[in-house]
DNA sequence: TTAAATTTATACAATTCAGTATAGAAAATA
DNA sequence: TATTTTCTATACTGAATTGTATAAATTTAA
C-alpha cells in the first residue's frame, strides 16, 4: 500500500511500453519516479521481480476493466460475446494504448524458461479462457475454437495497431469476428 | 559474397530470436560466429545496421519462400489464396521456427521513430499488400480488407505459437479464414 | 520530545555494452 | 616470390548495467 511502491510500478508500466523493458534501467525508472535504487530495492527484490508485477498488475486491471465493462453492458451471454469486440476497440483506439503487455514481453523473453516468458504465456492463456467462458455461456459448441480464434484476431489486432497507430486493424477484426460468431454452431 | 559476413547475418539471426535483440551483444555474436569483432565492425557499420540487415534479409527469405511455394502449388489465384495459409502453417509448425521478426522486433524497439521499428512497420505493410495482392487476382471485391483479416489471423497464430510451441493456434486460424474467404463478396 | 521506521544521498563493485586502435598473422593475388 | 587484402588477437575507452554498503536526513509514531 506504499505510495512509492504503487509510483514506481506505475513509472516502469510507462517506461517499458515506452522505450521496451530491457532497454528501460533500474536508474532510469527511480529518476522519473523521483526516488532511489534503495527505495526500489526495498519493494522488488529484483528488476525482474519488478518486471513480473507489472506485468501482473497490467494483466488483472486489463481483466477487471474487461470483465466490468461487459457486465455492465449486458445480462445475457449471447449479448456480452457481441459487446466484447466493441470494448477491445475502445481501449486499442485509446490514445494512451501501447500494446499489450504479455505479447511484447514475450518477444523480449524469448526463452521458454523465462519466468517473464512463462508469465506471459499464462497471461494469454487467461485471455483465451475468459473469452472461451464467455462462448460457452453464449451456447457455442466448440467455445475453445471460437475463443482462440476470436483471441488471434485482438491479438492480431493490437499487435497492428501497436505497430502502426490508427491502422484500422480493429475495424476489419470486428467483421470477421461477427462472421465467426454467427456462423459458429450452438448447443441446441 | 563474403562468407564471413553471411556467417554473421546467420548467427545474428540465430540469437537474436533465441536470446531477443537487445540481449544479444556484438561479442556474443563474434564469439559463436568463430570471428572477432573488428570483422563485423568491418562488414556492419554498427550493430543497428546489422539489425536492420537481419530483418530485411528474414523478410525477403520469407516472401521469396512463400511465393515460390504458392507459384508451385497452383496457377489459378483462386486456389492459391486458399493455400496460403497452408503454407503458414508448414512453416509456423516446423521445429526451427521461432517467430515472426518484424512483430518481435517491433516490440523491442517500440519508439515509432526508431529505424528498426519503422522497417517492422514496413515488412508487416508488405506482408498485407502480398496477401491483398493474391486476394485480388482472386477475384475478392475488398481484397485489403480481406488480406487484413487473414494477416491478423496469421500473425496471431504466429504470435501464439512463438509463445507456446504446439499451441495448435494455426488449425483454428484455418478454418477461421475459410469461412471468411468462402464468405467475402467476389467481384463479378 | 523521543524513538523508530522510512527515504535519500552517494559511492562503490563487478560486469557488460558498443565501438576503436594497433599490430601482427594468414590468405589471396599478381 | 612479392604485394595486397583479409582476418585475428588483444587491449582499450567510456558509458551503462544490476545490485549493495554506509551514513545522513526525513518522516512517522509513541
Amino acid at each position: 500500500m506504499s505510495a512509492l511502491r504503487e509510483k514506481i510500478l506505475h513509472v516502469a508500466t510507462d517506461l517499458f511500453h515506452s522505450r521496451g523493458i530491457n532497454s528501460t534501467g533500474v536508474d532510469t525508472i527511480v529518476a522519473v519516479a523521483g526516488t532511489t535504487k534503495m527505495t526500489l530495492y526495498k519493494y522488488f527484490r529484483s528488476k525482474e521481480d519488478l518486471i513480473l508485477e507489472v506485468l501482473q498488475k497490467g494483466h488483472e486491471d486489463f481483466q477487471a476493466w474487461l470483465n466490468e465493462n461487459l457486465n455492465r453492458s449486458s445480462k445475457h451471454p449471447a449479448e456480452k460475446i457481441q459487446k466484447l469486440l466493441d470494448f477491445i476497440e475502445e481501449w486499442v483506439t485509446s490514445p494512451d494504448f501501447r500494446g499489450m503487455a504479455f505479447i511484447k514481453a514475450s518477444a523480449e523473453f524469448p526463452n521458454e524458461e523465462s519466468p517473464v516468458h512463462k508469465l506471459s504465456a499464462e497471461h494469454a492463456k487467461e485471455f483465451r479462457t475468459y473469452i472461451a467462458s464467455l462462448a460457452s455461456e453464449a451456447g457455442i459448441s466448440d467455445s475453445d475454437g471460437l475463443a482462440l480464434q476470436l483471441s488471434l484476431l485482438i491479438e492480431g489486432s493490437m499487435q497492428a495497431e501497436q505497430m502502426k497507430r490508427g491502422s484500422g486493424a480493429i475495424k476489419y477484426a470486428k467483421k470477421a469476428a461477427k462472421i465467426l460468431i454467427d456462423t459458429a454452431p450452438r448447443k441446441h
